[in-house]
DNA sequence: TGCCTGATGTTCT
DNA sequence: GAACATCAGGCAC
């Protein structure tokens, strides 16, 4: 049996960001568990002008730079966070954030953590943060471990994964790094 | 429907 | 001291 660590160091920045979509993340909460799917990642790598590895290795960044399929979350814009699964061998500075996700299962358990509820609930990278109770404390997380869990789905087909390039960044903004599913209602706009 | 802006704090220069 | 991988509310059309 292969484990998360070892898919994940495995593959490169783009080819994670793809493995990601339609596998699901199991947050439990309170002895009580809510799943989602994910529909849209972007990738990040440290040769790469808009990830945040890009200057190397910081307090900051540390996790990026550790051992795949670990959760990298950052704080930003003075009000939201925002997470990432690491890939690639430690020391590579690269990871996937995950920018969109589709409730499956204990909606109103994300609905308790955000004062909102249908789409607006998890299409945005700092909104499935807040509905999944992620914070800086669950930065490094492993992600084989409760109380939050990566679960692998199969990989989707080529026809069902639309690539774009990123959004939200000044740098690099011609890298063809985000990748989502095609026609799913919970993918931002742009 | 779509643009503009304020909120707010961490990180790096 | 400025930039920032964002969101939500307000206002104009």
């Amino acid at each position: 049996m292969t484990s998360l660590t070892q898919l994940f160091e495995s593959l490169s920045p783009p080819e994670a960001a793809r493995r990601l979509l339609g596998c699901e993340f199991v947050r439990t909460i309170d002895g009580r568990e809510a799943r989602v799917r994910i529909v849209e990642t972007e990738a990040y790598h440290q040769s790469d002008a808009a990830s945040h590895s890009y200057n190397g290795r910081t307090q900051r960044t540390d996790v990026m730079f550790g051992p795949a399929a670990h959760l990298y979350v950052y704080f930003t814009y003075g009000m939201h966070y925002c997470c990432n699964v690491v890939s690639g061998p430690v020391g590579t500075g690269a990871g996937t954030l995950i920018r969109a996700v589709e409730p499956v299962e204990g909606t109103e358990l994300l609905q308790r953590n955000r004062d909102r509820s249908g789409i607006d609930l998890t299409n945005g990278p700092a909104k499935l943060c807040q509905a999944m109770a992620i914070r800086r404390e669950m930065n490094g997380h492993d992600l084989e471990q409760a109380p939050l869990r990566l679960v692998l789905n199969p990989a989707l087909e080529n026809d069902q994964i639309v690539e774009s390039t990123r959004v939200g960044i000044s740098k690099a903004v011609d890298v063809p790094w985000r990748f989502y599913v095609k026609d799913n209602p919970y993918v931002s706009k742009s």
